[in-house]
RNA sequence: GCGCGAUUAGCUCAGCUGGUAGAGCGCCUGCAUGACAUGCAGUAGGUCACAGGUUCGAGCCCUGUAUUGCGCACCA
């Protein structure tokens, strides 16, 4: 089929001498004076792995190479960004492809811009997920669990296990063509971050900000960990809700295993069907186990319209209910487990798991006439744990917390509306940080969903039970608690908990850049210029970081926040295993060619909207690919005996045309710099296939062929302008194409000789 | 319950500070024309959810309603 086509080359036989001489020595040419690559559709496959090791080679993802080199000037602005670093254990899917070419376009726009442009890879060890996960594969294969296998092994099995998925992690990311510099690669347990951690919760225990504290907790009796509120996923699920006679009350519950030491019974005081009873009133009441005696609590957490406005509580087991016992200083007692058994409190179910347990204590209540009525019907949300799914039970721990409520006076601060010497609160912090324009969030819309969550802020526990992670520095010894790095002496045991893998992350922008030392890289590219991440992490990541770095450092952690949405499928279904929808990006690279799948993962994806993707989709825009290959191939076949010094005079039309360039030119930028990259992309496309291809080109055809001389050259000279300018509007979102045309373009056409440090049009270096 | 969105062509969505409705895909018709059939030329298809209001003028601004998605809280 090739064959056929490069016969029909043959047509331009005038071939001028000098091109052969300027082309680039790998080149092979036909007669007609273009590379042969061109004779055959574009073929993405061959020459993406040979682009990649290009750039990677020439050193220029790092920005100290483009400064050696002259491509960058020192004193350029900055542009840096950190990558959300996906879990050591991951594979690449479509959630972070889309980041990938998003990110990727900012940062290639930038250098190209000219800025000094730093883009730094990493992974997480994602604790948690990365723990559970390799504990399932040694139960699987050796039937061990945690305990049998120790904390040292465990850890050992873990890092091998990482360290084995790290690069499988990293070059798919290279697949995407993401232009990071790899020399600067974190990991969240490498050294240096190691040590920012460990500052971190120096300075905040210091400063009274980390406490340890016995709170309620959201407690996973299966993975034997707390886990944070944000962690937590809400299931509804229909369980059977029993009302007991408690006394001459009925309260309701749907779980009657915690209820064995219930002794207050909590009414709101303006209820008037209690009116007779009065605050701390004590009465006998025969319940579960015999006789107990209950007080009278009054307080407006009850609410008159749930049930018959009574309830009974278990401070223990409930995090309202341990408010209500804080504020009236109640006592509280276990009885569940930390494995979910019953403790000696439940009398003669003691020793029994909870799940089994509740049969039985039915049973016994109905024996001895205690139940009222039991609704079969009721449905509500129980708690689970997002990772791993298991149930939540909460139980109060002796935990170690951040406080977002403590005052404290401001040190050194560069940010909006916040000064040296005022007193703050993290929380206050993190809201003046955005409110202060110090932060933008784009789409705006999230920053009113930032402010809510902040006011609905509690104390973040930070310690996890999991032994994968950065450990806490502290250190007890007889129920004394010191916090340092080193170990204090012989009668020291360090505190075997972890920290949340959040309070790591929390500090990504500032530990990837070197702090707590004063770097040269975090002197010159902190803050960093935008955040690029989901806008489900919002919550998880974006508001730990501005709390970390507003309060350790003073600064902001970036200047702008870029949520994108979800990946979804062309139903608009979030992919899943289970549904059997999910769409592989390596796949469709494969497939498609790299560009096509970052394409169709930018262009229709308005910042904070999911976009749905479908392979169609994605085909479409290897259409794209191999029009624009064939574009070039049009214009190379029309200029090759093109004198490029020659002064040619512009017909009103070829100016026209260059002005219809320079808009898009301008247009494009304007939408990349407003961080609409859906839009940019769009116009880009457009103007190259709408404009350049379709009117343009075919309007060429007679003057291209014709006898006029002159009009021949000037339009000559214009299409090599629109095909440079078209290359280089492309780069950033196509990058593999465009390089690969770009080699293969004469040397006159280029300003660099890599397309991904060329200028970007209508900008001079900076 | 509180909050944030969405509702525009068959589908997925754009539509910037109000000025005659847009794209991609899909559909239909024609076309092997020297860049490209991974293509070209064209056609059809919309009371911009509904009801009021502001305005010379509303898809866009205001009020309300409906439907729908998401987040948070509650969940005795």
């Amino acid at each position: 089929m090739s064959q056929k086509r490069t016969n029909s080359t043959f047509i331009y036989p005038i071939f001028h001498a000098r091109m052969a001489s300027t082309m680039n020595e790998h080149n092979n040419q036909n007669e007609a004076g273009i590379p042969e690559v061109f004779l055959s559709p574009f073929n993405a496959g061959e020459n993406e792995d040979r682009i990649y090791a290009l750039w990677e080679q020439s050193g220029f993802f790092n920005p100290d190479v483009c400064i050696e080199k002259g491509i960058t000037k020192p004193d350029a602005l900055t542009f840096s960004i950190v990558l959300p670093p996906p879990n050591v254990t991951g594979t690449l899917h479509m959630g972070h492809a889309a980041m990938l070419a998003v990110e990727d376009i900012l940062v290639r726009h930038a250098r190209m811009q000219g800025k000094r442009t730093l883009w730094i890879p990493g992974t997480d060890s994602a604790a948690l997920a990365t723990q559970s996960k390799v504990e399932g594969i040694i139960y699987k294969e050796e039937k061990k669990r945690r305990d049998e296998i120790g904390r040292e092994e465990l850890l050992k099995r873990i890092d091998a296990f990482a360290e084995e998925s790290k690069d499988t992690i990293i070059g798919q990311t290279k697949k995407m063509g993401a232009s990071m510099d790899w020399s600067r690669y974190a990991f969240t347990l490498d050294e240096t971050r190691y040590k920012a951690v460990q500052t971190a919760f120096m300075r905040m225990y210091e400063a009274g900000l980390i406490y340890r504290g016995a709170r309620s907790v959201n407690w996973d009796p299966a993975m034997q960990t707390t886990v944070s509120d944000d962690e937590m996923v809400y299931v509804e699920q229909k369980d059977p809700f029993y009302y007991f006679k408690y006394g001459p009350f009925v309260i309701g519950t749907v779980r009657p295993e915690t209820k064995f030491g219930d002794k207050y019974i909590v009414m709101h005081p303006d209820d008037a069907r209690y009116a007779a009873y009065t605050h701390g009133q004590k009465l006998e009441v025969e319940w579960i186990n015999g006789p107990i005696t209950a007080t009278i609590i009054k307080d407006e957490a009850a609410d008159p319209e749930i049930g018959t406005g009574v309830m009974t509580i278990t401070p223990w087991h409930s995090k309202v209910d341990f408010e209500i016992a804080e504020r009236h200083g109640l006592d509280r007692e276990p009885v569940i487990d930390e494995r979910g058994i019953l403790l000696p409190i439940a009398g003669e179910f003691a020793g029994q798991h909870i799940k089994k347990a509740r049969a039985a204590i039915i049973e016994k209540m109905q024996a001895k006439g205690l139940i009222e009525k039991i609704d079969e019907n009721y449905v509500h949300n129980v708690s689970t744990n997002e990772r791993g799914g298991g149930m939540i039970e909460p139980q109060i721990k002796e935990q170690w917390f951040i406080d977002v409520n403590k005052e404290f006076t401001m040190g050194h601060s560069e940010i909006p509306s916040v000064a040296e010497g005022d007193l703050v609160t993290l929380k206050v912090l993190m809201q003046k940080a955005v409110t202060g324009k110090g932060i933008s969030i784009f789409p705006d819309r999230f920053e009113r969903v930032y402010y809510n969550w902040i006011n609905n802020l509690h104390d973040w526990c930070i310690s996890r039970q999991i032994w994968y992670g950065h450990r806490i520095p502290a250190w007890f010894n007889k129920g004394e608690v010191k916090v340092q790095i080193d170990c204090p002496g012989d009668d020291w045991t360090q505190d075997p908990d972890t920290l949340d893998t959040w309070f790591s992350s929390g500090l990504w922008t500032m530990s990837t850049l070197g702090w707590p030392e004063k770097t040269p890289d975090f002197e010159t590219y902190h803050p960093t210029t935008v955040l690029e991440t989901g806008y489900d992490i919002l919550f998880f990541w974006v508001a730990r970081m501005v709390l970390m770095s507003t309060y350790l450092t003073g600064q902001v952690p970036f200047k702008n926040v870029y949520l994108h949405g979800l990946v979804r499928d062309e139903k608009g279904k979030k992919m899943s295993k289970s549904l059997g929808n999910i769409i592989n990006p390596l796949d469709m690279i494969e497939k498609f060619g790299t560009d096509a799948t970052r394409l169709s993962l930018i262009i229709g994806a308005a910042p904070g909207n999911d976009v749905p993707l479908s392979e169609n989709r994605i085909k479409g825009y290897k259409n794209f690919a191999n029009k624009i290959w064939n574009i070039t191939r049009f214009i190379l076949t029309h200029t090759h005996d093109m004198d490029y010094v020659a002064t040619v005079t512009y017909s009103e039309r070829d100016t026209e045309i260059l002005a219809t360039l320079k808009n898009a030119v301008a247009d494009v930028t304007s939408e990349i710099e407003k961080f609409n990259l859906f839009l940019a992309g769009e116009k880009a496309y457009h103007y190259v296939w709408s404009e350049l291809a379709d009117i343009v080109l075919e309007e060429s055809k007679p003057i291209l062929t014709g006898t006029d001389v002159n009009a021949r050259a000037a339009r000559q000279a214009v299409l090599s302008e629109c095909l440079v300018t078209s290359l280089k509007l492309l780069h950033p979102f196509m990058p593999f194409v465009t390089e690969t045309i770009w080699q293969e373009l004469p040397a006159e056409l280029r300003d660099s000789d890599i397309l991904m440090v060329a200028s970007w049009p209508g900008h001079d270096k900076m």
